[in-house]
DNA sequence: GTCTATATCGGGATAGAC
DNA sequence: GTCTATCCCGATATAGAC
């Protein structure tokens, strides 16, 4: 029965993420995350050997309490234009607390090679699960996504989708309108192209376009 | 005559960057760097108050140094296509040596609000002159821009060009071969979308686009 | 103004007793 | 599992020599 130690990881874990929300990553210190979970520091370092796996529990526990709003958002009827704002919709009013702590994080998020970094090796099973998010909106949605774009085009929405928040993070314009703004007037290119790009018409186009994606997600590379 | 002075400051830059390169930036210690330079630590801080201030010399002393590499790229003949590439080319071959050390300052690039990042207030002047050599580019290529797209063409192209410097620093794939294999597929996208914007059948799609790029470089934003 | 030597403060991390 | 005490090291400040 390791009820008791649950309870420890979980107040220290707490703890940490509300120091990190009221001051951010950096200014929170182990001894004051300890200090405000009520034990040693040694005991924090116990079940968090670095600050980093503090870290990693926050996203592994965002995943968990995100999902079943993102099957809401999911399940509501609505065109795929819909679907993809509220997934992204999800994001903002979830992580709307904490908007200081993640602009401290997103200096990872470029270094695919670094554990924290949304495109590293240790944070696949969270990425192939957001991914999944927009595979799902695709299939409920009117559009017909030809064969050859099955595979691409949820990892694309979903790169579209980390661009609006990292834009997010770090938009000072109250209630983030800009962010809004550019959702607005992007989202509609965005599905758009993705219906154009249904077009027979267009095959050679979308050869160009995979080839772009295989690149960037290629074998080699740290994302995939 | 500052000329001792500048002598003792230029030999505490270069000890920063030959220790940033060897090791990067996080691993080199201002005791390292001020005993590689042969000067107590106090010096060193007495020259760059603090440790970012190594980075922006670091900034100022290459845009000097890429300068007259820049001119030769634009004064080369050969399309648009072939100066952008050349532009970028000038980029990967200075920074060749400094990946590494870009990678630990690419963790600032997303933070529009950090001085160090490339769209920070601090480093609006480098921006500008590297936005300028886009410009410079598109004024001496065969393409004829039209009046709307003028301001937002070379900055497009020039976040284009941080995109694949990005994408760059973190190619671990040898001699970067993913990043060409990148900059030669996408490159021939780009110049034709460039081409096609022209059209005055597009003039509705330019005025989207326009918006886009007003939202993301705004007024309000750090950027501009 | 230029420089050295030394001190301080604080943070991540650990060892070992209970 | 939990705590106390401590280590180690980095950034930075400062006193004062030249």
């Amino acid at each position: 029965m390791a009820a008791k130690s649950e309870e420890t990881r979980k107040k220290i874990l707490e703890a940490a993420l509300q120091l990190f929300r009221e001051r951010g990553f950096a200014e929170s210190t182990m001894r004051d995350i300890a200090q405000e979970a009520k034990v040693a520091t040694g005991l924090a370092y116990y079940y968090f050997p670095k600050k980093e796996d503090l870290v990693m529990a926050f996203y592994v526990k965002v995943n968990a309490e995100i999902r079943p709003k993102v099957e809401a958002a999911l399940a509501s009827h609505g065109k795929l234009e819909q679907k993809i704002r509220a997934l992204v919709y999800v994001k903002f009013d979830y992580f709307g607390p904490d908007r200081k702590f993640l602009g401290a994080l997103s200096g990872y998020s470029a270094d695919p090679g670094h554990r924290l970094s949304p495109f590293s090796k240790e944070t696949k099973e969270i990425r192939e699960e957001g991914i999944a998010q927009f595979r799902t909106a695709l299939e409920r949605s009117e559009l017909k996504v030809p064969e050859d774009l099955v595979e691409a085009m949820p990892k694309i929405l979903w790169m579209y989708q980390m661009g609006m928040v990292l834009f997010w993070i770090y938009d000072r314009s109250e209630g983030q309108r800009r962010t809004q703004l550019l959702l607005d007037k992007s989202l509609g290119i965005v599905v758009l192209l993705l219906k154009a790009s249904s077009l027979p018409l267009m095959r050679p186009v979308r050869k160009l376009i995979l080839d772009l994606v295989d690149v960037i997600a290629g074998e080699q590379s740290a994302v995939y």
